[in-house]
DNA sequence: ACCCTCACG
DNA sequence: ACGTACGTGAGGGTA
């Protein structure tokens, strides 16, 4: 049967805020009322099991009860500030259980539950409300009970018709004509001066209503009550119909709509911990596994050895296998393989390294191309098997890959979630098997073999699920025509790698150690003081406390010291320069000079960092260790960290092609704008041409100043504007940036158009899509939470342009491979910076390689404008500028 | 493990 | 009244 909760919103965390001490989370935000309510609702939904939820909350502080009783609740004292700001936080809470909250401006939150009670009563359904109140008693029927808090904040005791019987000797209808004769001081009822609850009682025992105790003021005992009854009269009659709970608020939405599921752990997780809830994240995350007893069934294998290996060979004649290379380490440009697991769906086996490099037959099919192989990160495959002299080919399914095109926001891609997704059943965790941190071993033997037969059936089922998948969505030629491709050309990328000058980076480290030295001096001179310069908490001390600089900006932990702030400050007292310099210099030698020195191999000097290709939600690569996609380039000291990316052969060079403007180029054709498309078309210089129709002045009329402002707009608008963002990034009144925003409206209505097109998609769809069909599903776009929801209508409008840029370089990447291999070519493409390709090329190939390049990214996908690039080669990457 | 800060597009 | 520009990864400090 159906079972409705409804919460009394206000009346527990009312109740949590005084029953729990001032908490705070490390941001020094309240929680106890929050953590207090959590609690109590995780309890409720555990017990209780319900089909329904709702929680009420009271809206304003005027009623309809205050058109007859301007003192209505008149005696209560305002909610104090630090409870009241925990309501948004659990409304987020809500929010994350998917529990629907409601509030009605004029209504109390009782009158809601009320109505809503009212309306699960008649359906058949069981309703519990939650509530500290005692006057929600008067809703209680056969299919009505009340769970009251008791003490604490968890503590309930459950009130149905009986226990109301046994309390007061009372119908449930009757707790009104109660309040009306004893009043209520907490809301300011009056009731009857000197009738307390015994007396209320004894008379209701009697004459079972007020209007009953009115009619009979005759005969009621003792000349002062008689009096005092005769006097109130009125007085009682109104307090009963301000103790009357209304049943009949107009709602605009139905019992069906607060249909409730089990909580996404997905989505509680990131709340908890941002509030801090350690207990309540350790429950969810550990109660589920251990209620649902997830089945794991070990699948059969066999352990392949020198001997015995010739009996397996038929299996290698199946038109397609998976493919499991376990490694020591994530970094498979470092790490050791430790074994190989074949599978066909119905056998597996298991082959150790050294067995592996001697079974004539296996290495063979790895090479073999026509064999077919399935297998979870094709490219830390490859590459793994590559670096012990196995070569591979004929990869057509990468597990990892389909994953992330189905959904690239899912909370994981590890195998054990995708199988966790995609299968009843489940493979246990890696981090499970091996143990984490420090507690991780080496497996070896059976444990391992089984381990690795487990994992390498699952891309055997895996493989269908998710081809399937996509073809449902569309999705099998991202797949196929793009992922697939792409995750051949990175390979090669990854494996080449980058050569660096390894004397250069030391002498320009040492060059940037002593200047951190000397800044050091300077800061402590300065400053009066010695101290850690590179810990914020020690900066903010000595810049706010001692040397009293106005705070201009706090973090969640204390004064903010981030480099926008201390750029104001700095008029106000030298030191603030010499700090940011240091920053600025300390970075270039811990993230980039020692960072990079870390990662070069002993053998070549070469650094090979991973591209990740199922980690952004647009679509987009990262690279990690390192990154090389943020190589300073914006102030000049920073950029000489590009002096020592280096050619790896003598007499070749770096070339750098990038796409000129491509995201608002991208923007023009998908929003199909007239102003904007005429911008490119014409070859004009896109802010300029902003600053024009912005500002209506012609090309002469644009200052400097304007134009600036102009670029800040159009990178705004890629990020899905706010008047926020853009004052923020201009320094200027958010008043002024709306403005600017209006005016920027005005002048590209289609850019408008687009903008709202694309969030109403979202809106009804539920995602947004990319040129080549990418999607990315935004669960907040109709969420009740301001921030969540403008969050997700500004990706919305990014994404779109983002992915579709990200889309169309990595179609000028395959495409750019395939070139260079039928052209013979030895130029070599090395590295991806989103929306830029570099190579590294014999001297001999630069202009054929400018040729092309610009011919292939710019012909990449057909668009309403056309795409530029910019070609420029040198003898380091800092001078292919 | 998390926060702050900062490097890139 | 609310509070955020979009997408990433890395290093150092702190709890």
């Amino acid at each position: 049967m159906d079972k409705l909760v409804l919460i009394d919103g206000n009346s527990i965390a009312f109740r949590a805020f005084y029953a729990l001490p001032l908490l705070t989370n490390s941001s020094g935000t309240y929680t106890n009322a929050a953590y207090g309510f959590t609690m109590m609702l995780m309890k409720v939904l555990e017990e209780e099991k319900p089909s329904h939820v709702l929680v009420a909350f009271d809206a304003g502080r005027t009623t309809f009860r205050h058109d007859t009783y301007q003192e209505y609740k008149g005696t209560r004292d305002k909610t104090p500030g630090e409870l009241s700001e925990q309501l948004p936080l659990i409304k987020e809470v809500l929010d994350a259980f998917g529990v629907r909250h409601f509030e009605l401006d004029r209504y109390e939150a009782d009158d809601i539950i009320g109505t809503l009670a009212k309306q699960g009563d008649a359906d058949g359904m069981a309703v519990r409300i939650v509530t500290g109140d005692k006057d929600l008693l008067q809703l209680v029927t056969d299919r009505i009970s009340i769970l009251m808090t008791r003490k604490g904040v968890t503590d309930a005791e459950r009130y149905d018709k009986q226990a109301i019987r046994d309390k007061y000797g009372l119908q449930p209808e009757q707790i009104v004509d109660l309040k009306g004769l004893m009043g209520d001081n907490s809301d300011n009822i009056p009731g009857i001066p000197g009738v307390g609850e015994k007396t209320a009682l004894k008379l209701l025992h009697q004459f079972e209503t007020v209007e009953g105790v009115l009619d009979h003021i005759a005969d009621l005992p003792g000349k002062k009550l008689k009096e005092r009854v005769e006097e109130h009269q009125e007085q009682a009659r109104l307090s009963k119909e301000l103790a009357t709970i209304y049943c009949e608020v107009p709602l605009d939405f139905s019992l069906q709509d607060l249909a409730y599921r089990d909580i996404e752990r997905n989505r509680v997780a990131p709340v908890f911990k941002r509030l801090e809830f350690k207990t309540l994240l350790d429950r969810i995350q550990t109660d589920e596994p251990q209620q649902e007893a997830k089945k794991t069934k070990d699948v059969p294998y066999r352990q392949v050895t020198n001997d015995n290996a010739h009996q397996w060979e038929s299996l290698l004649e199946a038109d397609e296998l998976a493919l499991f290379v376990e490694k020591t380490a994530p970094n498979y440009h470092r790490a050791d393989v430790l074994g190989i697991a074949l599978s066909d769906g119905e056998e597996q086996l298991y082959v150790p390294l050294e067995t592996a490099k001697e079974w004539k037959a296996l290495t063979d099919w790895l090479a073999d191309e026509n064999k077919k192989k399935i297998a979870y990160d094709i490219k830390g495959t490859q590459i793994a098997l590559r670096r012990h002299g196995l070569a591979s080919a004929g990869y057509d399914f990468d597990v990892l890959l389909a994953s992330y095109v189905i959904n690239a926001s899912e909370s994981g891609h590890e195998l054990s979630d995708i199988v966790e997704r995609k299968l009843d059943g489940s493979l246990p965790e890696d981090d499970a098997v091996y143990g984490k941190g420090a507690k991780r071993k080496q497996l070896e033997g059976e444990e391992l073999a089984a381990h690795l037969a487990n994992k390498v059936h699952a891309l055997t089922s895996l493989k269908p699920v998710l081809d399937d998948e996509l073809r449902t969505y569309q999705l099998d030629a991202l797949f196929y025509d793009l992922e697939m491709p792409v995750t051949h050309v990175l390979t090669e990328m990854e494996w080449i790698g980058v050569k660096v000058d390894k004397r250069q980076l030391r002498a320009l480290g040492d060059e940037l150690q002593e200047r951190l030295n000397e800044l050091t001096t300077t800061i402590y001179q300065l400053a009066g003081t010695e101290f850690n310069i590179n810990s914020p908490k020690q900066l903010g001390e000595i810049l706010f406390d001692k040397l009293g600089l106005p705070v201009l900006k706090k973090t969640k932990t204390g004064y903010s010291t981030s480099a926008d702030v201390l750029e104001r400050l700095a008029p106000q007292h030298e030191v603030v320069e010499q700090i940011l310099h240091y920053r600025q210099v300390g970075k270039l030698i811990s993230t980039y000079v020692e960072g990079l020195l870390k990662e070069m191999t002993a053998a070549e000097d070469k650094i090979h960092t991973r591209f990740q290709q199922a980690t952004t939600a647009t679509g987009r690569l990262s690279s990690t260790d390192p990154n090389l996609q943020n190589i300073p380039i914006r102030l000049e000291e920073g950029r000489r960290i590009r002096q020592v990316f280096v050619p790896a052969e003598p007499e070749w060079v770096i070339v750098s092609a990038d796409y000129s403007q491509i995201e608002l180029r991208v923007l023009a054709h998908l929003s199909q704008d007239e102003g904007l498309m005429e911008a490119f078309a014409k070859g004009m210089d896109v802010h300029t041409k902003t600053a024009m129709d912005v500002f209506g002045v012609d090309a002469e009329g644009v200052t400097s100043l304007m134009r600036r402002h102009a670029k800040a707009v159009n990178f705004g608008i890629v990020y899905g504007i706010s008047d926020y963002g853009l004052s923020q990034s201009l320094n200027i009144t958010r008043k002024e940036a709306a403005a600017f925003i209006e005016r920027y409206f005005a002048s590209y209505p289609g850019v408008k158009q687009y903008m709202d097109d694309v969030i109403r998609q979202a809106k009804t769809e539920g995602y947004v899509t990319t040129m080549l069909h990418r999607r990315r599903y935004l669960p907040d776009i109709n969420s009740r939470n301001y921030n969540l929801r403008s969050f997700a209508e500004r990706t919305a409008m990014n994404t779109p342009i983002q992915g579709s840029a990200a889309d169309i370089i990595k179609q000028a990447m395959v495409e750019m491979q395939r070139v260079l291999q039928v052209e013979g070519l030895n130029s070599r493409l090395l590295l991806q910076v989103h929306d830029e390709l570099i190579f590294e090329a014999p001297q001999t190939e630069v202009d054929v390689l400018s040729e092309r390049v610009v011919q292939v990214m710019e012909g990449a996908v057909e668009l309403s404008v056309p795409l530029k690039v910019d070609v420029s080669a040198g003898k380091t990457w800092y001078e292919a500028k």
